[in-house]
DNA sequence: TTGATAAACGTAATTATGACATTAAGTAAA
DNA sequence: TTTACTTAATGTCATAATTACGTTTATCAA
């Protein structure tokens, strides 16, 4: 740990954390102004420069757990970001200036991406970071360096992802109702999927267990709990589930 | 051109570049032997240290050209690679000290991939590779660095890929018969398709022209060329075919 | 007891899939 | 010119998946 121990002035690694709240998607932002008052957009997506000793992988979960204080979450990789001028923006210089050694080094990032539950992490924003706070996706509409634009690539992404394999294992409630469910999948594409259709499909792919569990203290029809068995899902994985297959 | 103009010694890109002769895949390596003689396997995949000035895909088509001659090519990325040990084993570091002005430096790497139809490509190899070659994929069965895990890491995504959108559009050549684009499939998936089940699935997607010419001088029933309808083709992609959709 | 709210459920018409074997069109050789 | 050889092209049926669509049910609060 103490032999190589630094950054690499070159390579960095940036998170787009999704929550999910039963209803809406929202993403994790760290928040910047108190390090500087004069920023446009005091919101970022958690992001820092990597260590020579540590792969992709670890930078990204180290510096997620040193921006918000998440950890224990699964990261996926999406996608390797190296516009030369992607963090040349001069309202974006100021605060380079402030934490870089080398503010004007060029930087390749690689982002990952995840998709937890809000309710089940606690955020404890350190480092450069004063708040780390979920906001509401509908409500992003610029960031600075190129950190929409990742954000962009990673709804993408995620979306490719959930038509190819079923999403919520890590991001529903270890109980849940097919409606949450449903509510994430219209959260996902941001549409409306007809619930019946909806059940009869998620039900088919037999990758979940009914509970014998109900909602309580909830002035309709309570709903049933279900949760996802984790073999079944695992082996449905493993085979795929996919359009193009002969 | 003249600013700026150095390599970046912290960030590379690798190519894969998948070649289709109508029968099997192969894969385009560059052949280092000249450059050192007790290097284990003289094939490596085309790549190299990226420019500070030139973004990802400009450097990876830059870096294929000068390594393989190869322009014009649609290159997609599919990974970044980032194993702190990617380039330290033992065996690479004689090339890497002959090639590299800081052979110690961490670097990470992008992957890029394509497909293409070999005979549409003439191999020209200069810089530090003194051959280009097609190698079938089946007979590769390891790698310098870490471009074996890379090759792998293609692979799938390619097939990933394939699942979603249909391939081949720069990959077979602009007339083909069906079953050359049948070949094609079997190649990337590895196993045989039904030959009705597959003309059926490929004619309904719509995205085909039938034309009105026919193989000559085989010595069998000729079979008739097809072409890829580019309007239908793009939208098709457009709206996605995906399994899980609602 | 009634009203409000969201959950749960079924069916019928249409479309896609997988499994399977024979005929057709051309060249080469006898 | 006939025959042999080779690969291209084609159809059907049973089963599974998809879409579109409206009503009833369980609970709480008033």
């Amino acid at each position: 740990m103490k032999i190589n121990n630094k950054l690499n002035p070159n390579i960095s690694v940036d998170c787009v954390i999704f929550g999910f709240d039963g209803k809406e998607l929202h993403v994790l932002l760290i928040d910047r102004e108190n390090e500087l008052k004069n920023v446009v957009s005091a919101h970022a997506l958690p992001g820092n420069l990597i260590y020579d000793h540590e792969n992709l992988n670890m930078a990204a979960e180290r510096v997620l757990k040193e921006l918000t204080g998440l950890s224990n979450i699964y990261l996926e990789q999406f996608g390797a970001f190296g516009e030369p001028d992607r963090i040349k923006k001069k309202e974006d210089q100021p605060w380079l200036k402030a934490v870089r050694t080398n503010p004007n080094a060029r930087v390749v990032t690689v982002g990952y991406y995840s998709l937890i539950r809000m309710s089940d992490y606690e955020l404890n924003p350190s480092s450069f970071a004063k708040y780390a706070s979920w906001v509401p996706l509908k409500d992003i509409t610029n960031l600075p360096f190129d950190h929409f634009n990742i954000l962009s690539s990673s709804i993408e992404y995620l979306r490719s992802n959930t038509k190819i394999r079923p999403v919520g294992y890590n991001l529903l409630p270890e109980k849940f109702t097919l409606n949450e469910m449903q509510n994430l999948y219209e959260a996902i594409f941001n549409k409306k999927i007809d619930n019946r259709n909806f059940r009869r499909k998620i039900i088919n792919l037999d990758i979940l267990d009914k509970l014998d569990e109900k909602q309580e203290g909830v002035a309709h029809k309570p709903a049933n709990f279900y949760k996802f068995n984790i073999n079944k899902y695992e082996s449905y994985i493993e085979k795929g589930f996919f359009k193009f297959e002969f």
